[in-house]
DNA sequence: CTGAAAGCGCTAACAC
DNA sequence: GTGTTAGCGCTTTCAG
């Protein structure tokens, strides 16, 4: 590997010193003309690149925002990086970018090197924010942390409400679904969720709950499922579904994949969707949108989720005044997995 | 935001010298215990984490490896990169991680980037290493840039094949692919492929016409349409071929995507596949294991891909020899897409 | 076992 | 306009 040059190698190539270089890079101060083509010629030929990390240690800013998100293969959460991503661009941040697998140990350990690489700001997605009820330590540590790096967390929280964060209103997105569902002349309704100690499924469930009750239907127990957040779940809860001999003709899920999944396995068992079954999901992945049949969802607006998570933590890292709390209204999207009773 | 400690401020509380603190950090040479343990109770306390800019730019070791990926919302690059991840924690590295979206002067600026950050290597995909026609000038720039960073190249290369790279065998993928669907009994076989200046279509689009000729089957240039890799171009295209009076019974795809697309065409025209079409893949995202039907599709392997390029990648950054060129053999994936032509 | 001091590459006063 | 110099926070000789 070729060794990278320094301001000083400049300096001394072009005879001056080295603020006077630091000068033309920045153009903090004017440069006599000759000089400054002289400069900026001997900095093109050998693709001089300042070293960031010298920069930082005197300005006190990287230029970098970490995030740590719970599963990179989960298109919702690229759709919301990527918006993110489209806005950190704006102020020429960068992504640290760390997979926690949901693992909270993990976080911690990335809660860490956050720290010790100085970023700028971060962004919080999934795990242990998700919490139904959080972990009191957990939680300390990443309030902690936020003490020192303005923290931005998505979609969940923590004890006390302590922290910035935006999320999408789920609870009020479900009751949008859930009456859809009535809308169609549904009185049998399912539900079927990710884990039960995910704030996620709870406050999906309770918004399902308060919306039956609200259009005097029955709640059955029977026909809440819960089990974790994958396709493959939601194969394994219709698959159990399916064995009752009182069946639902509706269900809401508690996102897109177990709403794949519940198709699927509904089809396998020769059940056509919608006409035998409506089926909604949540999130409104783009696949959702291709699959067949359509799928009948509740929009999170993900990139614009991502977007707003960063002007508020571009906010914070500004010092200004931000809202604790932003909310992201959700949309309900009617395509072709639920339909009118018949 | 609370200020951050340096190492002064600890050695300062402990009544020892920087130096001594730095020892208990990095454990780099004894120190009494009692001190030690004094130490250790104020790193605690304050929750002391030194800072990684000063350390970096003494040791040259950014701990940081830099990634640019072309699209964050494909399945394809998220398992590549979460294989990375995985590998890239055994030595404690990170990803600062970039998204090109395809746009050559956006990488050309992630590059400058990577290199004001001295991150300790670099990852490429997609973008100009997947030109079928090189660029010149963009081709230049990335070599310069290698002979200063560690980089790999993944499913692509450059003039001359002049840096380290990763990739499937597309070629190899594409001749099983079309000789499963002569075997199944196809005569009539289209390709629907991505952009045409691309490598991989054109890559793909030789194997293609290399195995039908081999099998002594006509190769129809109306059968074979590119446009993009998005799944809405795979509409397009099918589109386009359900049109043609005289059409094939199969398809070879040149992705997923493309196959997703495709088969949502052919069945909105109420064609039933696999019975009436055989369809096929390239990829085998998650998706395509979940899509009704499942589709038949060749797997890169993307997950291991990811793994191996930051193998390499580990060993270039310890001056380790390494291969030019690793291949990752595709693996035909049969599912419910295609069938024998009856 | 511990401390003093040099230096990593850069910026920002402060002089001239 | 330009140069000198003092740090930024850390590691690492070199002494003791």
């Amino acid at each position: 590997m070729m060794k990278q040059m320094t301001i000083y190698d400049i300096a001394k190539l072009a005879n001056v010193s080295v603020a006077t270089v630091s000068r033309v890079i920045n153009s903090t101060a004017p440069v006599k003309d000759s000089t400054r083509k002289k400069i900026e010629a001997l900095i093109q030929q050998y693709q001089f690149q300042p070293n960031a990390m010298a920069r930082s240690l005197l300005k006190k800013e990287t230029g970098i925002i970490g995030i740590i998100v719970p599963d990179l293969t989960n298109p919702f959460y690229t759709e919301v990086l990527a918006g993110a991503e489209q806005e950190a661009l704006t102020t020429g941040h960068t992504f640290l970018l760390t997979n926690s697998v949901g693992d909270y140990q993990k976080e911690s350990q990335y809660l860490s090197i956050m720290r010790e690489k100085r970023v700028d700001g971060m962004i919080f997605l999934g795990g242990r924010i998700n919490l139904k009820i959080g972990d009191e330590e957990l939680d300390q540590e990443l309030i902690q942390h936020a003490s020192t790096i303005p923290t931005v967390l998505v979609n969940g929280t923590v004890k006390g409400n302590a922290l910035t964060r935006v999320a999408t209103d789920e609870y009020t997105g479900t009751c949008m679904a859930v009456q859809h569902l009535i809308e169609c002349g549904h009185k049998q309704i399912g539900f079927l969720g990710g884990e039960m100690h995910m704030s996620t499924t709870s406050t999906k469930l309770r918004a399902f709950k308060k919306t039956m009750r609200e259009a005097g239907l029955e709640v059955r127990e029977e026909w809440i499922l819960t089990d974790s957040f994958s396709i493959y779940s939601g194969r394994k809860q219709m698959e159990k579904l399916l064995q009752l001999a009182d069946k639902p003709t509706a269900v809401m899920c508690v996102n897109d994949f177990v709403a794949i999944g519940a198709i699927k396995t509904a089809v396998d068992h020769e059940l056509t969707i919608p006409d035998d079954m409506s089926i909604i999901g949540f999130d409104d992945i783009p696949l959702s949108h291709h699959f067949i049949p359509e799928i009948t969802t509740v929009s999170q607006e993900a990139n614009e989720l991502g977007r707003t998570a960063i002007q508020v933590l571009q906010k914070l890292m500004n010092q200004e005044k931000v809202k604790k709390h932003t909310v992201i209204e959700p949309k309900l999207i009617v395509r072709k997995s639920s339909a009118r009773l018949n």
